[in-house]
DNA sequence: AGAAATCGGTTGCTGGTGCAACCATTATGC
DNA sequence: GCATAATGGTTGCACCAGCAACCGATTTCT
């Protein structure tokens, strides 16, 4: 360590992730706004219920990394537009099990292939090698974030860590 | 095409590019908010400045990728707290030109190498050669997306694209 | 030269988000 | 068994970001 590199903005990997994310995430956040008018936190949610057909909140919020009271509110909102029913666990009065509606799942199924189809259009000029390397990548500056820095995970929407 | 790929969100890159560079974010604007009182566009723009010395508004939204009032914003709070000057450009009124006060430079100083340090400690586990192949496809999925949604790159802080 | 369009930058408004306080319910400790 | 703590979920509040309207300065078009 003599002269300290330069920390030039485009080699920084917080920067760079934060923009590809941010841009990704809004051509995406176009298609279900526009065609389903639905927000990413809803469509996470719909996807998460997609996908396992019966969850609590809390489960949402772990699995999809969202703040409680993001789950909450978009919960709200598609309960209210007929989207996500609710159900009260009578083992436990405290928590509430979530499902998609039919007009739920109908959504849910027309927007995962576009989301998809997205997906494989970012994709391109990616070989599937190259995917795989990325998807690796992922994985590994995840879990070292969550060890680096235990507490700011979103997902543990529990006061625990404060 | 058949009975359509199951979309788990561990497995769709938008979900997890987001997750990822949120978590890397608020582990980063941590250590600017806490030990500089700074945030996140703030330490952008002094990064810029001290790269280039001297710049525009407009020169940084483009460079560093951010919203024109976000930048207008982020540079009065800063002014106003002597981290940065500002100087009109006699040959064109309508705009300033920007550059960092000693004091501005000190904070550089301080919070590059701890950004640095920071970054450094996220990449522990992967391989310079690793690092190489995750800018390079971060570049490469950049140019897909510019060339997939060019209209909200939020760098062109221009009305032409609406 | 004059009208109209463009540009750099600022600001009011709105919507979304996290935090923290809170409510009701369930678990724990003595 | 009862007080206390913890848990799932909701909500008020404050903050931040983007949009769009706007302002003054400059360029373009005729």
């Amino acid at each position: 360590m003599h002269g300290a590199e330069p920390l030039t903005l485009e080699r920084f990997l917080p920067y760079r992730l934060n923009v590809l994310a941010t841009t990704v995430s809004n051509a995406l956040a176009r298609i279900y706004a526009e065609r389903f008018g639905i927000t990413i936190p809803q469509w996470r949610i719909v996807a998460t219920l997609g996908q396992f057909e019966t969850r609590t909140a809390r489960d949402i919020a772990a699995h999809a990394v969202m703040h409680k009271s993001t789950v909450s509110r978009a919960v709200a909102s598609l309960a209210g537009r007929g989207i996500v029913e609710r159900r009260p666990n009578a083992d436990d009065m405290r928590e509430e099990l979530l499902a998609l509606t039919p007009k739920g799942r109908g959504i849910y199924e027309a927007v995962a292939p576009e989301a998809l189809a997205f997906e494989r259009a970012v994709f391109t000029g990616l070989s599937p090698d190259e995917r795989e390397t990325l998807f690796g990548l992922i994985d590994r500056l995840d879990a070292r974030m969550r060890s680096l820095a235990p507490d700011l995970d979103p997902a543990d929407a529990s006061e625990v860590s404060r």
